[in-house]
DNA sequence: GTCGAGTATTGATCTGGATCAGTTTTAGCG
DNA sequence: CGCTAAAACTGATCCAGATCAATACTCGAC
């Protein structure tokens, strides 16, 4: 924890309570000064690059990782060298709740673009507890929630088509966007083909004859990574016998 | 009967500090004195029968249940009536966490045959660890294990084959028996192959044929519900390019 | 600008496991 | 005990999506 960066830190200083993500993110429901004791323990580091680590399989367990702007990824690596994709995180969202169980990392989560994320120290978290209320409540529903989605992303994984799947997360996505100020038809995937195979469960050649197939059927517009849904309400009608999944995977954060 | 439940009540009677599933349970890594607070908040009810509801999906949140004797499966409805399986919940494991987040239970949880549960008032729970240091950080090792658990599931869901799921899910099950002092070669399904497909994302007769498949193989010997793992070797070698989530389906609890 | 490497698209083929269908076994019950 | 319904097994067929293969596009480096 270097303490000579002085001026990167001022650009990136946003207060958690001037940060347009408070009601997304750990802040939800605290009031300001609970925040501000939240905010003193909270880390600001710089950027990353696109492709850079927040943390990898093995690492010690230290922080939780709040995405500010961008996105990142959590993956695991098998043994045979491909990687799983295990998550997809937009800003507002927290990444590392895994390590928790064995104070070590069990995923690796890197930048799918320049990404900036907020960090903070566990251990410092949970003393915080005691002085704020409700922010014990706020963590285990955090937990909670996290839970709730991956049981959503099992169930659509065990029973639903490739059609099925992509649409989920095309849906998840537009809410997530949508819940964080951006437009809920109009977005650019910052994932490639293959990792959102990989996170769905599909090849990446279906994944691309998908998006083709949605735009014959007018119900997107792809170009590359640009997408933009021209028909929403069909692409939610092919989770009409998913909805308990999707649900889930809508949840707010 | 009248006289054979006070009897059968006074038997369930069993505090945390005599329990042999304690090193497995919430109270992992308390003192005896802490334990014995722990154990004021928790409520033993009668056992449920096969086919009894622990909670069902919409009721209102209230308690976590941790599995004392017998098998609980938490499963959700589809909207065309069929169902799917989330999760088996052997003893000593906890029931009930993806309902914190809305206040209410997103799934509903029934016995799979004669099961006791302790039940665990959440809101006293989150108020004792104001006096049990240790607890907090216990319950969020218990939920990030949960996440741990189903990520690790959820991969096996992405890439996997029929056989290799099975394949996990009896080792998982091992695992679980063994560190609960059963053996971890021979044991009884309390699901059917229905539900064991419903929790895999595979058909039933795949589960079946696969069953007689690893008999074929000399690898288990099946008899109905009673499996008998013949040679544990072959069956960790089907998983070889698995171990990812093999590690994690193997948690401690 | 050209090159080259990564990424995406499209087509052709193959296959694991779903689905359908029929039979057998088991468990529950009057 | 036999009767019935559910669960389990087994065989035959089919298809969604994987895999293999070839081509096209994008974008950064030089």
């Amino acid at each position: 924890m270097p303490k000579n960066k002085v001026v990167s830190l001022n650009k990136l200083k946003v207060a958690c309570k001037n940060c347009g993500l408070a009601k997304l993110c750990l802040p939800l429901g605290l009031d300001s000064g609970d925040i501000d004791q939240l905010d003193a323990i909270v880390q600001r580091n710089r950027p990353l690059h696109r492709g850079g680590h927040v943390f990898q399989t093995g690492d010690k367990f230290r922080s939780l990782y709040v995405v500010k702007t961008g996105t990142i990824k959590t993956y695991t690596q098998c043994p045979n060298g491909s990687e799983q994709v295990v998550g997809f995180h937009l800003p507002g969202e927290v990444v590392g709740l895994d390590g928790i169980e064995c104070d070590k990392h069990l995923c690796s989560a890197k930048a799918l673009e320049t990404t900036a994320v907020c960090e903070v120290p566990f251990g410092r978290l949970e003393e915080l507890t005691s002085s704020i209320p409700g922010l014990q409540h706020q963590l285990f529903r955090l937990m909670s929630r996290e839970i709730t989605k991956e049981t959503g992303l099992m169930v659509l994984l065990g029973k639903s088509t490739a059609e099925e799947r992509l649409a989920a997360f095309l849906l998840s996505l537009s809410v997530r966007f949508h819940n964080r100020g951006f437009s809920p038809v109009e977005f650019n995937l910052s994932m490639s083909r293959q990792e959102i195979g990989s996170y769905l469960g599909l090849a990446l050649e279906t994944v691309s004859r998908l998006f083709t197939h949605f735009q014959e059927e007018s119900i997107l517009l792809v170009d590359r990574k640009h997408i933009k849904i021209l028909d929403m309400d069909q692409l939610y009608n092919l989770l009409s016998n998913q909805t308990t999944c999707l649900d889930r995977l809508q949840a707010p954060n």
